[in-house]
DNA sequence: CCTATATTAAACTATATGGTTAACTAACGT
DNA sequence: ACGTTAGTTAACCATATAGTTTAATATAGG
């Protein structure tokens, strides 16, 4: 078991970037929508869109630079399938912001003091509960 | 009560472009860190970065209008503050996605099966499970 | 072999992004 | 009143993004 395993090496911001860019067009999210219900076509994707296949194709490209997809090819055909893993990098991010829509104030209060900190900039007295 | 909270209207993806596009950039990610910590001021916020302040400036405009800081003017000290509520957007589109990674195999079977489909494209009889 | 199909590659355009420096505005301390 | 501090605006630059159209590549099917 590797070390950043265990030490809970926060994020990858590399990782991060590119996921995070790749789901921030709504072209490409509506293109994960459709790929959770199973592997399609580069055709197939882009007919619903009102773009060229060509731009489409570019989206794809960007998703699979992201590991959000994955293309099996057959022939002519690149048959692609949604990849959901880099999603978690996103959710582990999430996990340092969760806190301040799901918890009670007081459990707000203990994530501040308990040093769960990015920044290493550990406590200058000012915490913020609201 | 409006109809929205009770439909689940999915998300909005005006919203979701600028909350998503806004955490992309890992210096705003870096800011955001800080700001959980408690509120800052623009120039202090900025010394830890190896940029101008003025490149701070501008992303903190950015984080500003997708709404995850809130500024608060005291004569000539701008005091930013952390806002999580946006990031309950990108929670809520994740929750789309969560399934792939949490539960089990026959929970995602289910899952797909349920018509909680964001496309309309209800099912074409090609499921995917891995 | 020929032609249609599936997809990418190339070249181009327009706009957005992330950064800079210089100039400006406003408020503070003395 | 003066200089300093806090911050934004403006103008600019380089690169990235999202799209286009026109080729090029490769495979499939008569």
């Amino acid at each position: 078991m590797l070390a950043s395993a265990l030490i809970d090496e926060d994020v990858d911001d590399d990782r991060l970037d590119l996921v995070l860019r790749a789901i921030a067009d709504r072209t490409r999210r509506a293109l994960l929508a459709r790929l959770v219900q199973g592997p399609a076509r580069v055709t197939d994707l882009a007919a619903p869109f009102d773009m060229s296949l060509v731009a489409v194709s570019k989206h794809l490209k960007v998703l699979e630079r992201a590991r959000l997809i994955e293309r099996d090819i057959d022939g002519r055909v690149h048959r692609c399938s949604f990849q959901a893993e880099p999603l978690r990098e996103v959710e582990r991010w999430l996990d340092h912001y969760r806190v301040f829509w799901t918890d009670t104030l007081d459990a707000l209060a203990r994530h501040v003091e308990d040093g769960d900190d990015q920044t290493g900039n550990s406590d200058d007295g000012k915490e913020q509960v609201s």
